[in-house]
DNA sequence: AGAATGACAGGAA
DNA sequence: GTTCCTGCCATTC
């Protein structure tokens, strides 16, 4: 049988790979939109993931988690969501300063301060 | 088809 | 350090 064959190296919709790309995203831990979006083979679509996350509904989901690529919260400071996702985050010892995830000095980048070494961003 | 909009990013001021 | 402006992509009017 020629079943062997996954000629794909991704298996699902850009949609399929965003999400679990979010769900991946350990507690207390953070990454931005345009991480995100590398991550999956999507560079330059992280208005492709804002939108992904915004239109899903699915339970569980680490939506506030995902920040913008200098750290601070997308939605409006003070908006009900805004609120919402500092509470989220606290809850998980996220250190925040304004609405805005305190980083490590060492790191610059967002998402290896959280994510670690796992691959080139 | 062209213009406007949005849970973005990066560089300039 | 911050705010502002321009570029990008995809969707909706």
């Amino acid at each position: 049988m020629l079943t062997r064959i996954m000629p794909s190296p991704e298996p699902a919709t850009a949609e399929q790979r965003i999400l679990a790309a979010i769900r991946a995203v350990p507690q207390g831990q953070v990454a931005s939109y345009g991480g995100i979006a590398r991550r999956v083979g999507l560079p330059g679509r992280a208005r492709l993931v804002a939108r992904i996350l915004g239109g899903s509904d699915e339970t569980g989901l680490p939506w506030h988690r995902i920040l913008r690529s200098d750290g601070r919260i997308a939605f409006p400071a003070g908006s009900p969501q805004w609120q919402e996702q500092v509470c989220r985050l606290q809850a998980e010892g996220v250190q925040l300063r304004n609405g805005r995830v305190r980083i490590a000095a060492e790191t610059d980048n967002l998402d290896a301060a959280v994510w670690g070494p796992l691959d080139p961003l």
